[in-house]
DNA sequence: ACAATAGTGAAGTAAATGCTTCAGTGTTGG
DNA sequence: CCAACACTGAAGCATTTACTTCACTATTGT
C-alpha cells in the first residue's frame, strides 16, 4: 500500500516545496501547532494550513485538534516509504556499476 | 552544494511525477536512449524530452549525445542527497521517540 | 460576557506544469 | 543522394499550484 505510485506522487510532491520541507523539519524535532509551524514562514496562516493539508494528504503528517489548537506530528512510516523507493533505485544502479567494474577488471586480465 | 534547498526542490519535484519516476526506474537498470525511455510511456516523444529536461535540471540524470542518439544515465550522487535529507528528518524524529520512551519507562519506576 | 486566540473555508489570481501538435535539424544506412 | 531516424524547439492550451484576502466559527482567559 505504501508503494502505491499515487501515494509516492503525493509524497514527493509534498516534499518538493521548501515551505513544506521546513514544516517537516520543524516537526521532526517534535509536535507543533499550526501557528507554531507558521511562525518562521513568511506567508499567511491560511497558506500554511493549505500546505498542511498537502502534507496530511501525502501521509507525511498527522494532526489532531484539541480545543482550538491543532497539533501536528510526523508519520515516520511515510518518510520510510519515500526513502525506500530512492534506496532501491540507487542500489540497483550501484550494483550495476559494481558488476560492470568486475567485468572490466576481469577482461583486462589478458596478461 | 547538494544540500541547497533549491536543488532539493528540483529533485523532489522531479520525483513527484510517475512518468519521471518510471524513467529513473528504467535508468536504474542501465543507460538508455530517449526513445527507449519513451517506449513504455503513453505520451509523445516531445513530452518525454521535456520530462528528461526536468530530470537533468534536478541533477538526477545526465545525458550525452553521440551522433543522433542521446544516451541517458542516472547520477547516483543526486539520489543520495534526497535520501540523506529524508534520512536526517526520520532519524531526528525516531531518536525523539526513543528518548521519550526512555523517559516514560524511567518515570514509571515509581514502585 | 466578551475580546483575543487559533484555525477554517471560499473566492480570486498569477505563475507553473504537463501535455499536445507541428515544423524543423542533424545523422546515418542503403 | 536521400529517406528514415532520433531527436529538438516553439507555440498553444487545460489544469494545478501557491499564494492572497476576507469573512467566519469555535475556544478560552479574564
Amino acid at each position: 500500500m505504501l508503494h502505491d505510485p499515487a501515494q509516492l506522487d503525493l509524497m514527493f510532491q509534498a516534499l518538493a516545496d521548501p515551505a513544506r520541507r521546513q514544516m517537516v523539519d520543524r516537526l521532526s524535532r517534535g509536535p507543533a501547532s499550526v501557528s507554531q509551524l507558521a511562525e518562521p514562514l513568511a506567508m499567511s496562516l491560511s497558506a500554511v494550513v493549505q500546505h498542511l493539508n498537502v502534507l496530511e494528504a501525502s501521509g507525511l503528517v498527522r494532526s489532531e485538534k484539541l480545543g482550538r489548537v491543532r497539533t501536528c506530528q510526523i508519520e515516520p512510516k511515510a518518510l520510510r516509504a519515500a526513502e525506500h523507493w530512492i534506496n532501491e533505485r540507487r542500489n540497483a544502479w550501484e550494483r550495476r556499476l559494481d558488476r560492470l567494474g568486475d567485468f572490466l577488471a576481469e577482461t583486462s586480465d589478458e596478461t
